[in-house]
DNA sequence: CCATATATGTCAGCCTTATTGACATATCTC
DNA sequence: GAGATATGTCAATAAGGCTGACATATATGG
């Protein structure tokens, strides 16, 4: 998983100049080590996925639908925060080569619920087994009594406006 | 910042049925609460710089040029591991628009050396701030014993390859 | 039953940021 | 002077976003 653009709301609100500021001295440190943590975490998806020709955008929607099974179009758009004409094209891509299957709603005739086939299953457990065992590496090198901190801290970075959203699609249970 | 795509070196090798591994259930939620939290981590920034007309390349570029006076353009292109003419582009538009500047090496006059002008650190910092305060605000939300684990968690995602290149280039002191 | 709203699909064109390959120029080093 | 090195540039391509416009099927409310 990648994060795309996303458009939420402006929050902490700092002035202009930010020299001025009353905290003091930026953490840098922290800033860089997300980016550079963030950067390898999503490099091992991204080598399974080249060997199937797929990119990112394809390994979100996988995730999501794997994850949340019968996922209508409409949610899988407010999770990832896309067009529907972006998520299409990979999409359409993903029921092709049988990764992702569709299937008409039952009360609803005009939605359309997202499953992931066994195989796609397969592919997205592949996925998350090696971003999961970089983070279980990463726990190790931490006194296990700091992991929930670790967690709370991850939580605390998401815009509090979704905090909630988030955290309930989280909590589903292993599907994997 | 966000992540460009990076070939790294394949890492966890996990046997193709990640079902039958041996240690059990994936850490779902950590790897969904990183995407979150990575995706509003960089949309702070995203706001600001479209205010500007740049793109998450342009932040990439005065971030480490501004940390790091005097890079070369060789060792710009090692932080980012873009290529050449990526790296260009969005570099010609920031000397364009004078947030950057490029000097001649004294020693070796085939070198670049890029340095960050007065509006150029000026930039890198606001940026920076928006990103710092959120930084500050979720480590608030952590005792501040359980502070050097999330730095060491960070850090331990990071490819243990580049872990050292990358904390040398860190801990810089402040520029900003 | 009809009008409107909703869920989805699709066409067409555009942007940003990356890629590869080929080649040019200036400068350094042996 | 030859060859290596640092940088710049041209051209073509791809992924993955975007907007706008429009089509279709189905639900729902009056």
């Amino acid at each position: 998983m990648e994060a795309p653009v996303v458009r939420g709301k402006v929050e902490a609100q700092i002035a202009n100049d930010p020299e001025a500021r009353a905290g003091g001295a930026l953490p840098y440190e922290l800033i860089e080590l997300f980016f550079f943590a963030y950067r390898d975490f999503v490099s091992d998806p991204d080598r399974i996925l080249a060997e199937l020709e797929f990119g990112r955008a394809h390994h979100r929607v996988l995730h999501f639908v794997n994850r949340n099974p019968g996922l209508t179009i409409a949610e899988l758009l407010d999770i990832l925060k896309i067009t529907k004409q972006s998520l299409n094209r990979v999409l359409k891509e993903l029921v092709g080569t049988a990764f992702i299957e569709v299937r008409t709603g039952q009360a609803d005739r005009r939605q359309r619920h997202l499953h992931a086939t066994a195989s796609g299953h397969a592919l997205a457990a592949r996925l998350a087994a090696v971003q999961g065992e970089r983070i279980r590496q990463a726990l190790q090198s931490v006194p296990a009594s700091a992991h929930p901190a670790i967690e709370a801290y991850l939580t605390a970075m998401i815009d509090p406006e979704e905090r909630k959203q988030v955290l309930s699609r989280i909590r589903k249970g292993p599907v994997g």
